[in-house]
DNA sequence: ATAATTTTGTAGCGCTCGCTCTAGAATCAT
DNA sequence: ATGATTCTAGAGCGAGCGCTACAAAATTAT
């Protein structure tokens, strides 16, 4: 019934995210775009709405690809201290030897475009909630396994993991060091380790 | 022998740097500046050269107003323990009152501008290094007082209080909420008064 | 006053932006 | 084949960009 479409959507989509991971939503234009992704403007348009649409689209299928994957992933494998643990040293591990210094979309996103998008910033602040929800349920799992201390608040210490992760992410942009990324984030980790003290 | 200035370049270049802090780098227009600077474009290159030369001027500006008189201020009233905690605190309470969750002017920076131009990337690196200088000589002053376990090691703390306090400044873009910032604070804040226990 | 010098407002340069229009190429059902 | 429908490439729209050219206005030394 009619033409069919001569590119393959998700490849083109995960082109798309990149070059708005690496240049920022502004700094990347639709012909930027188009030349990545190896389709025409209207083809973009077509398929894929106006640029702030496709953005949205990015966010999602990086927060899949990326955020959600490395969760699973790790959540899957690992017992919930060393999930952290390990998430952390994945995060740092990626983001030494990114040559380009992309650091997380979602923190970029989080920076440059959701305080002028309300509907972004919604999104953003969702994906964001889905990592700290993260930290908090593995937290609370290795509270209940007796590998963390009872005095670990879940509720605060995720909340200063989640503060440390964005930190790490931003830092990495501007200097991107192993040494300072792993002492932000060595006492957060160390604070698993503890005795049981009570914390307040 | 000419004709005098017809505005006062200090307040101008203040105007700029609030520009630029709620706007970011890109998205803000040369004749936006030179409205919220009250003089046309011809003054504004006169004075200040061209948009990025301008930009590192409000950088250094803020710097100087923002960053180093706070640091300074707080350094001068309280002990060193709680010169890092006031300054925490001071930057949560700057952060969930402000309506435009603006964040600090060299964190947006460090984010969307350095990776982009290596000399303002050193620029903002060697800003942020002042303030993990503020941590780190509060720490080992605090050591030496014995109001912070000897098991402090200021190198590593230092960059932890660095990683968190860009975190806070990153959290609040999107999620400006008192008791998330306080939960990203508080651990790194009671490592300070845990009694003698080697981190690591 | 006059001359010298600097600032100022304005107009506009060339360029890129996000986006759309249009004509034709490609694919399907019939 | 034919017709219907969708996709594609390219040109180009109006608008805004960073920046500059230029002449009028303002100031001071002489």
């Amino acid at each position: 019934m009619a033409r069919l479409k001569a590119f393959d959507e998700e490849r083109a989509l995960d082109k798309a995210v990149d070059r708005f991971w690496s240049r920022g939503y502004d700094a990347t234009s639709v012909r930027d775009l188009g030349e990545a992704m190896e389709i025409g403007g209207a083809s973009l348009y077509n398929a894929f709405g106006d640029k702030r649409t496709l953005f949205v689209k990015c966010l999602e299928r990086y927060a899949n690809r990326s955020s959600r994957e490395r969760m699973a992933r790790i959540e899957e494998k690992h017992a919930p201290k060393e999930a952290i643990r390990t998430f952390l040293a994945e995060i740092i591990e990626r983001s030494v030897k990114d040559p380009d210094c992309k650091g997380c979309l979602l923190v970029n996103s989080a920076l440059d475009v959701a305080p002028h998008d309300a509907a972004i910033g919604k999104a953003v602040a969702g994906y964001l909630d889905e990592i700290r929800d993260f930290f908090r349920r593995n937290i609370e799992a290795a509270r209940r396994a007796g590998t963390v201390p009872k005095s670990i608040d879940a509720e605060v210490v995720s909340g200063h993991l989640l503060g440390v992760l964005m930190g790490i992410r931003a830092l990495t942009r501007v200097k991107p060091d192993r040494k300072l990324l792993e002492s932000v984030a060595r006492p957060a980790l160390a604070l698993l380790d503890l005795p049981k003290f009570k914390l307040h």
